[in-house]
DNA sequence: CGAATCTTGTTCAACTTTCAACTAATTCGT
DNA sequence: ACGAATTAGTTGAAAGTTGAACAAGATTCG
């Protein structure tokens, strides 16, 4: 829900270049890891599924852990992973302490496939945008945007106090 | 086209916290942001869309020129102006210097719909980023990104050399 | 001039994402 | 224990996005 209706602070110059650089940089910063991708058939979106799953125990997880992970709705995991059974990267298991749920498994070829991919992204990753950064902005990057998901997560919390 | 193959350099922990920090945080606000424009009836990528149509002279552009300052596609671009033009916020208008091509025209109705929708857009902007940073942050946030943003640019002439 | 080329903007079809509805299994509260 | 409320995960339809193909107007240049 919208705040109160008080007055629109608005942003000054510093304000206004921190937000639309930021914005602007994310925009073709993503853009171009998406196209840098092209050749492995992964998007970004599916190549962080397929990282998360890999970096799993026995590389397989729960359906909502994964959509937890990878930050994707659980709508949005199924039909993704529906995709991925098809191409034959991941098999759904059904879980047998909870019969409602699956475990997501990755398979051998899927393994292959971001096997093949994880070299070329990580390049991608390095060129376009750590490799721009000093250590010190890495650094100072890093701080500011682990703040920032602290904050934004206990935000989320208030809002929605479960 | 991937580059050559060369031994795949690695992330250390100090790139790995960057990179994954920024990207967590980044999904997180957009996210919430989008969330926060809930109840007008503008997503994201039609606000900014909107805002860019707004400060333009006689609130008014080209299609292509609107597609590349809200970086969409020609394609994409095309689609939501169907959809706003049926929403009555802007109207198409043929050039009569280029035969080809449209203006885009924000209507009285879009206007209303563009200011409504600011003071709230500004202050969640505000709520979940800038009010996070010290002014130091944005300081250094802003400098690093616009010089990100400029080698993205150059990276991408270079490889797409017109 | 005029043919080749480029640019503008739309369209179609394939694909992806969202949202709400739904089933079935588990947990909670008493 | 048992009904109510949660949670796991899927589904189907609607909405959004992509990318290639296209039509038509502009530009270039021999």
């Amino acid at each position: 829900m919208p705040a109160k209706k008080s007055q629109p602070r608005w942003l000054n110059a510093r304000e206004m270049k921190a937000w639309r650089s930021y914005i602007i940089a994310s925009r073709r910063l993503l853009d171009a890891l998406d196209a840098d991708l092209d050749g492995h058939d992964l998007s970004m979106a599916d190549y962080e599924v397929m990282a998360q799953l890999s970096e799993a125990p026995g590389r397989r997880m729960r359906m909502s852990e994964l959509a937890d992970v990878a930050m994707l709705s659980k709508s949005r995991l199924s039909h993704r992973m529906k995709v991925m059974e098809k191409a034959g990267w991941i098999k759904r298991e059904e879980c047998s302490t909870d019969r409602r749920g699956y475990w997501a498994v990755m398979t051998e070829k899927g393994w292959r496939a971001i096997v093949a991919a994880a070299p070329d992204h990580v390049a991608s990753v390095r060129r376009r945008f750590l490799d721009q950064l000093t250590v010190r902005e890495q650094e100072g990057l890093a701080s500011t945007f682990a703040h920032l998901t602290e904050e934004l997560r206990s935000q989320f919390k208030e809002e929605d106090p479960k």
